[in-house]
DNA sequence: TAGACTTTTCGAACATGTTCTGAAATTATC
DNA sequence: GATAATTTCAGAACATGTTCGAAAAGTCTA
């Protein structure tokens, strides 16, 4: 019918930005001035547009880093995949984890509401795999996906806690709001903590997120498939 | 020597604010108006002074907040303490997360850096417990505080997760996204998430928080206190 | 070719957290 | 009593994310 006039099948003013051109934009701002600078405005000045022009391109800025996510999501390394099912859902778990933790960026959406949801095919792999990982194990369709969740939290919080302590602490002194803390317990009160004393700053920085992935991996595993749950 | 003119012991313009009268309207503020309408503006609004006069008794925003926790952190019920010191732990971490849980703001400090060390006695005291409860558990005092670092990741992203989950979901009807999620299952290369289909939505809004957290505990104990780690 | 419709672009404006600079109101000193 | 020091107050201004309304630049229809 209407195949003639309809050369690009569009109407209306012809974009001069497109989406990619966007994402491809953030990106070399994110290599060459950091994440920091990655505002709207500079976005827009970068790619010689309007501020106001990329609300027509992304939803707001969650949303632009979120297509970022996705876009980098696909680069994430498919892990050797062990033969235990335990030992699967600790290296596809850590496998997002790492990931994620390299991003700085990520940190800011994290949380939002469906960011599983919200992923591409290429992430949602992983989390097919802790999934099927669970049942391959015993655990019910039900019970796989509370293990996924769990596990979840854990990593979230961690990498949310971990972005927010590596602002600015490059060498190996303690912040100042340590030394005061470790002086003010109340030994009386606060024992186990007094007697630690210093070694709570150290201990506090050191990576311990895989041990404790196994511990959570082992003891959601434990616990689902323990057919009568402890009584106490 | 000079105790005579000292008597109030203060120099310079007398304040007309003090910080216990900040912390007071915010606190009337939030009960009022909800926790997203305390901005600094209208804070200062709300007490009769100039925006920027809030700077001279409080940091910033995030400082603020921490005050406010402190303050709401002395009204943690402390809760009855089991004799299992593995259920100590338990009851204890429950009670921060419940505490945090229930002041939606929490969320926005929760992350920063050294949020244990700036927590006033009234709070750490669950710390303590949390940390005492792994060494009368076996653990040496590193793995405890290691026990209590994973815990805290645990609690910090369900935490963050169900604030940012929570916004504005009052009825029973699942998000527009997830459905498109669902829909868009390739259930060949995603078989376990296929096959959850809807129930995904159902399972992921279920509050298992504490069924998590025990499984948690139990796997970091017996990881901690297994002389010999699995080797495999 | 003239208008209707559609899509894109963008400037103005707003709320927010925050910094800067200077004014105001006291006490201390001579 | 004048001047200095000190502390508190607050207005102007900035960067940021974001909304609103209107202008611009095309296609489609009569």
């Amino acid at each position: 019918m209407s195949q003639l006039n309809a050369q690009h099948g569009r109407v209306g003013r012809p974009p001069v930005t497109s989406r990619t051109q966007i994402l491809t934009a953030a990106r070399r701002l994110i290599d060459r001035d950091g994440w920091e600078k990655l505002t709207i405005r500079r976005l827009a000045a970068e790619i010689g547009i309007g501020a106001t022009t990329m609300y027509h391109h992304v939803r707001d800025k969650e949303d632009l880093l979120f297509l970022l996510i996705r876009e980098y999501a696909d680069q994430i390394p498919h892990p050797q995949m062990p033969d235990e099912p335990r030992d699967r859902i600790v290296a596809a778990t850590a496998a997002i984890h790492d990931a994620l933790a390299a991003w700085p960026w990520a940190a800011e959406v994290l949380t939002t509401d469906g960011f599983i949801a919200r992923l591409g095919d290429s992430a949602l792999w992983l989390v097919e795999t802790i999934v099927a990982g669970a049942v391959d194990h015993g655990c019910t369709p039900q019970q796989a996906v509370r293990v996924f969740r769990s596990i979840w939290y854990y990593t979230v919080g961690e990498i949310l806690v971990r972005a927010h302590s590596a602002r600015g602490r490059d060498d190996d002194e303690q912040p100042a709001y340590l030394e005061a803390f470790i002086a003010g317990l109340d030994a009386s009160r606060l024992p186990s903590l007094a007697a630690l004393g210093e070694e709570w700053g150290t201990l506090a920085s050191q990576d311990t997120y895989r041990q404790g992935l196994a511990a959570f991996v082992d003891g959601l595993l434990a616990q689902a498939t323990s057919a009568a749950p402890k009584h106490r």
